[in-house]
DNA sequence: AGCATTTCAGACTCTTTTATCTTAAAATAA
DNA sequence: TTATTTTAAGATAAAAGAGTCTGAAATGCT
């Protein structure tokens, strides 16, 4: 697995706030009923998020967690490298420390590229990117729910937003 | 990280042996003490790559293990699928269960472009490939000798390679 | 002020992965 | 046969990841 269960939760939760779009504080609890993890877990995720400014939180009654900007200026690969960490990008693909342009392992080159280009799908993408998608197309976001789409008119999407860069 | 520790171990172990591309046996023990890696984890993992016909093994003095093909003939895929099995190319990044082309994920298109690059990275390498750059450009394949090397020299072939395709 | 609500902080448990250790089984050579 | 070398197999231990629980701190409402 890529990332890590903390990390897909934070971004699962960070996706649902985005389709909101509302400047009102959600509770974690109705976060975690909507996406189906579990409330605790999920509270210690959204800390560390709000630890790195991508949420806020307000404790009380009224409170909750919001986006700390709009859903158009918070990119994926913030909430990664919040959680999992930035070395995800830089790791040697068997795992050998120190493995780099000087002393590379026999696949660093291609490696590189690869992980570049994944990094590059996280940071090219918004929140309000996937919440437009979201709602649109009714995707899927929880494991509970299924969404059964219309998969060619998706499809087409997905091309014209891969064009335009 | 993308793979397990067990199949780092298991991919370094595969080119070293090319490495050597002798038809005799190597002892797991010489080729745990040529990578740092433990000799009993490492029995278990080249275990795994017996049960699947990646390599043989024979009991006794002068016994050891070989690469059952010519290492031409293996490629990284199928060590990869052998340890940390198929599901690594078929996941959804976000982990949801049942995301495909009918009720995907708000990323599923994106993400499964790429799994399909790393897979056919993968599948594109053979040991014999990388053994060959191991040798001419004495690249590291452990995490205890290091190998300065002439970087635009690798470079070059590392384009050239990719041309090929 | 007192109470209900909600995040925060930390300790704790459970599970999986990673690693080690021990003994058995097989094959070989003397 | 017997000693030796080596993989096979299983039990156990350590570490990391995933998830749970409890109490404290902050806030709003009555």
């Amino acid at each position: 697995m890529l990332l890590s269960k903390s990390c897909l939760y934070g971004v699962r939760a960070a996706m649902y706030m985005a389709t909101l779009e509302q400047s009102e504080y959600v509770t974690i609890q109705q976060i975690s009923e909507k996406l189906n993890i579990s409330f605790h877990f999920l509270t210690k995720i959204l800390q560390t998020l709000t630890e790195n400014n991508i949420m806020v939180s307000y404790r009380g009654p009224k409170g909750g967690v919001a986006l700390a900007k709009p859903s158009k200026d918070i990119r994926l690969i913030e909430i990664v490298d919040a959680i999992d960490g930035t070395h995800i990008f830089s790791e040697c693909i068997f795992g050998l420390p120190g493995c780099g342009n000087m002393t590379p392992c026999p696949l660093h080159g291609e490696w590189e590229r690869e992980r570049e280009k994944i990094r590059r799908m996280f940071s090219d993408t918004t929140l309000a990117m996937l919440a437009d998608k979201i709602n649109v197309f009714n995707l899927r976001i929880s494991d509970t729910d299924s969404a059964p789409i219309n998969a060619k008119l998706l499809k087409s999407l997905t091309i014209t937003h891969r064009k335009r860069k």
